[in-house]
RNA sequence: GUGGGCGUAGCUCAGCUGGUUAGAGCGCCAGGUUGUGGCCCUGGAGGUCGGGGGUUCAAGUCCCCUCGCUCACCCCA
């Protein structure tokens, strides 16, 4: 066993994980309280499962010769010898869970986790990122996948983002796929020459593999291959058309994309990907999901049927950066108490202010007055409340307002509190 | 796993063909204003020049190794 040097003693956080220091870590957790919002206003649950399950939990869901699962996920055996694995991706440990309390059916649940994944870190891509996703198991009807993408494109819309395309496809099921499979094969083979180097080996694994490949050899090749939504058999084709009717009624804009082609083993029928246009790097998924009947039965169930997505948070917040939407902040601090009196006046009245529900912050270390009035000014507050020996003497305290125009005013001691929250009343403006 | 770019103060970066005590802007701290922030002025603190080895009288600067960051391929949110 190898033991790779870590980083020369520096303090760094591992390769490929980073630290979200405030105020962005405030927007990270406000997208995520949004979409929390939205999901359970339309009947989802919340599932909280572990980060790490048995690594046959993914190896079975995902597929053994899937990237994610055959050189990416982080895999370990614990001080038992059990085998585990860090979350790579959402929905197969949701169909984990439902195998293990079966709740009944329809199964609506929604999560919010971090992911893992060893790959090489590049822009909008990290070792570890977070989902917000949901799952709904047990409803084959098309109007499922329809109420999926319409709650993922709301959610987006509703940060603000609006340069952001949907593509949908159809992976076709057991009854059309295994024959689309062989013809579009026959078709690939017969051109096998003119295909880039790594397609013509996996051609024989993974022939749907090729057709998302970006080189042009296979582009050329695949550009007259039979394509699946045209070989999909009644049942799907239809399926399909009611997702696209359903889309078409909600207003949710939709390109059918016949190359739509997902990582992972499992999915059936519906696949949709939202692709960004704003973020300026090669990795521009914003987020993505699909049906998959067959999932549950490969995890050891019987036959259910289920549809669901996830979304990278990360990328969704790059994606608002760039197109200068869902710049929220924290609200400012109601007051900043600036206590030049010995200090038990900062001690008391920032308590006193937070007792009463307001947003308080003191300076400490018996800073001067013009120290404190700076960190005052740094911290957004509205209002600087000052005390002196003065203001101790005549048992009032200075209110001063920090931001905007107006004067300060001397305000009695007990009465402090009630003024800041007028003020506040006053300049929310709601 | 493959390939390119880059590692100099907290941050963004200068440091020409190797040559004395390594600089700037911003930020931070203090003073100007012994009761007042934001603007301005002055001063100050802060650097193993990513780490190790080598060449040289002399290395931030050249060579090798290593760690890390970054971008792209693969794949993926």
């Amino acid at each position: 066993m190898g033991s790779a040097p870590e980083n020369g003693g520096a303090a760094r956080a591992p390769t490929g994980t980073r630290d979200v220091l405030w105020p962005e870590s405030w927007r990270f957790e406000a997208a995520a309280a949004r979409f929390a919002q939205l999901v359970q206003g339309a009947g989802y649950g919340l599932l909280q499962s572990p980060t790490f399950e048995y690594a046959s939990v993914f190896r079975k869901g995902i597929g053994e010769e899937n990237d994610v699962v055959g050189r990416e996920m982080y895999e370990f055996a614990d001080r038992d010898g059990k085998l585990l694995a860090l979350r790579p991706e959402g929905t197969a440990s949701v169909v984990r869970a439902y195998l293990q309390h079966r709740p009944t059916l329809p199964w609506k649940a929604w999560y919010a986790t971090p992911l893992f994944r060893h790959e090489r870190p590049q822009a909008a891509r990290y070792r570890q990122h977070h989902q917000l996703g949901i799952e709904a198991l047990g409803v084959a009807d098309a109007d499922m996948d329809v109420e999926a993408i319409w709650i993922a494109d709301s959610f987006l819309r509703g940060l603000g983002l609006a340069r952001f395309t949907l593509h949908i496809g159809s992976m076709g099921d057991g009854t059309c796929r295994p024959g689309y499979i062989s013809l579009l094969h026959e078709h690939l083979a017969a051109h096998r020459d003119e295909l880039c180097e790594e397609h013509r080996q996996r051609l024989d694994t993974n022939p749907m593999r090729v057709l998302d490949c970006k080189r042009p050899e296979c582009r050329a090749v695949t550009a007259g291959a039979p394509r699946l939504l045209d070989h999909l058999c009644d049942a799907c084709a239809g399926h399909f058309q009611r997702v696209r009717d359903g889309l078409g009624a909600l207003g949710v804009p939709a390109e059918i994309d016949y190359r739509l082609v997902r990582g992972f083993d499992y999915y059936t029928r519906t696949t949709f990907e939202f692709a960004s246009a704003a973020i300026e790097a090669a990795q521009n998924a914003l987020g993505g999901g699909g049906r998959y009947d067959g999932l549950v039965e490969m995890l050891g169930g019987d036959p259910t049927p289920g549809v669901g997505f996830g979304i990278g948070l990360e990328r969704v917040l790059i994606a608002c950066e760039a197109e200068g939407v869902f710049t929220d902040g924290p609200p400012p601090l109601d007051a900043f108490v600036v206590d030049v009196a010995g200090g038990d006046a900062a001690r008391d009245l920032t308590a006193a202010l937070r007792r009463a529900g307001l947003r308080a912050d003191r300076a400490f270390d018996g800073r001067s007055m013009k120290a404190q009035m700076k960190l005052a000014d740094r911290s957004g507050a509205r209002l600087a409340l000052i005390v002196g020996p003065e203001e101790l003497r005549t048992e009032t305290v200075l209110l001063r307002p920090l931001r905007g125009d107006g004067g300060q005013r001397s305000v009695k001691a007990g009465e402090v509190v009630a003024a800041v929250q007028e003020e506040r009343a006053g300049k929310d403006g709601t």
